[in-house]
DNA sequence: AATGAATGAGAGTTCATTCAT
DNA sequence: GATGAATGAACTCTCATTCAT
């Protein structure tokens, strides 16, 4: 469970359990994924899984966790390449939108797998999404500045953005012959018309 | 198979089942859905249930299709009390948004629901669900008659509009302290600006 | 778990998977025992097992306390037959010894299961074999009514009068050509030299 | 497995072992018995107990035979002490009890680790215990210089004399405030008034 | 010689499915 | 048609044993 004092070939292995246990989790669900597949994905034997995990919950709340860590991180990193906070608001709205695009490409499994906690070890509570609080946040900061209408409800506009968003995804990645950046098109137009104070 | 055929008695035990089914699905999921408790919630001997679907993933299957009929004539329902095609378009966004909202409303336990239809018999593809198409038809005709903006993919924002809804309808389902109509007038308002043509 | 309710050819069933748990764990022990073996065995599959028992461990625990009923009945039998309350003393012993010889005799794998009570689901903590109780109680009398010298502890008496036929017993059982009357002959002699007044 | 050719640091490691194994083999048993715990409790890696024993029934196999070798020791030590063959027969009978049952609570753990023999690797056959063959070596004698009365069967009545003790030593041991030197009082009268010849 | 991570066969247990009643 | 006892394949998890370091 710690990442401590593991060798690299241990590391690495550690790396290969977890990407299996991904794909199949993601793909399957918890209770149809077999470890005896996972293990053999990973290149390792069943009981090389147990000496990291103590359980098949275990492991979905290790990948969990390892997921949100990424999820935040990526999100911010997304964000963060645009110097969001200089930038005024109509292009701003293309920034989060893009962001909220990015990462969600870079990790479409999300959803599937979050969906997955409720049979994850006690522990791991299905945490909020970063990404929604990202935008209420800018939300509530361009309501103060005047930049956006303030008569709206931050939170629940940030949640019906974000719904925008990754609805919209999910119509793109059913159908391969949309390109991504219409999503921040249109995504971006529709928060400027629905929000700017004009 | 075939609701032919059947006497009262039959019928009243089919509905049953598939009422049993649908809470232990909806709550658990498919493998975790023990047929026994099923039968026993059903009120019938396990065998019975074999005698109408040949297997848990056909009673799956049958169970989907049977909710899907019921969720188009469910916002067919709510959509047409309004007399849609009569009403101007900023009105006809809070029907529709209205009607998005009463439907899941009254289906809370379809999204779970649909996120099985992998688990079904191979002849149940996922369907699209209705409503989206229903809102893509009415942006066609908003573009058409002029009352909505012509740059936009109708397709699309139908899946964007959709999204917006149900990602604000699970935030109010977690924070029993809103109320619904909260979100029919923020998404009526947001798709009034977002879409009109003016 | 109740053998109410049966059909004659459960409750067949049942036994045959009782005799069969005997066989396997008298001879090999609790761990070692595979239940799909004593499945085979009993001629029934492993899954009818659980229909009557909830784990390996409380088949056990109903096995130890049928037996022990068993021995009960037994000992009381055997000793009943002699209508011992009426027998003097030197006579008696050797009814006593007979009975203890006998229910070992009926229930030679008694041994090799009591050991196992720690594996038996909690409820069934080991009881004491009514055998010695018996013999302590005998003693007693003995002692009361003036036949039996009363410079000796009845309860250890009572013990170690019980394990010398049981030692008795072993050698016999692992020597095929002695025969058991040499056991009670040996024993009431042993019991009347050692314990009679006079 | 020679005790020869080990450095002083190897010999105490195998003795850390098989200390440990006896330990693990008493309280739990065969099956239950983890070589991992063991080689924990031993301050050694598991490998290294497979560096000294082929399998874990011939590290059990091995520590048998240890055990015995103690044993007969242990016995002949006890005997020994009252110089035995001077010693004229009343006297004599708790000069044996007593060391059969300073045998007996010097290795407590024996019952236990001898009824694991059957698990054993072949070649160790449940060797009989050497205080049984002691006590029929010392009745034959008796009964040959006319000390003891000579119809009865020296075998059988040396497995009844040690069943008698042993039977004793359990009820001692499971009931704290008896006195072990009860058990050689009466023992030894017991002896005395079954066998003495007068 | 010593280590302990890795292995994988095999255990107990569950539950969809069958079929005699 | 209805039943539910019986089935046995397949799951998760354990641990004796191996072997690269």
């Amino acid at each position: 469970m710690d990442d401590q004092d593991l060798s690299p070939g241990q590391r690495q292995k550690s790396s290969a359990i977890l990407a299996a246990t991904r794909t199949h989790f993601a793909t399957r669900g918890f209770e149809p994924t077999k470890l005896s597949e996972v293990a053999r994905d990973a290149g390792v034997a069943v009981g090389t899984i147990y000496l990291r995990y103590s359980s098949k919950a275990e492991l979905l709340a290790e990948l969990l966790a390892e997921l949100l860590a990424g999820v935040e991180a990526a999100f911010y990193d997304a964000v963060g390449t645009g110097d969001i906070g200089a930038t005024p608001f109509p292009e701003r709205f293309a920034l989060i939108a893009s962001a909220v695009l990015e990462t969600a490409r870079a990790q479409p499994d999300l959803p599937a797998l979050m969906a997955l906690s409720a049979f994850a070890a006690p522990a791991t509570a299905t945490p909020k999404l970063a990404m929604i609080g990202v935008m209420e946040q800018q939300l509530r900061e361009g309501i103060k500045t005047g930049a956006l209408r303030p008569d709206v409800d931050a939170k629940l506009v940030a949640h019906m953005a974000h719904g925008m968003v990754e609805s919209a995804m999910r119509e793109i990645m059913a159908n391969p012959t949309r390109a991504p950046q219409e999503i921040v098109q249109h995504s971006a137009d529709a928060y400027a018309r629905w929000l700017l104070a004009s």
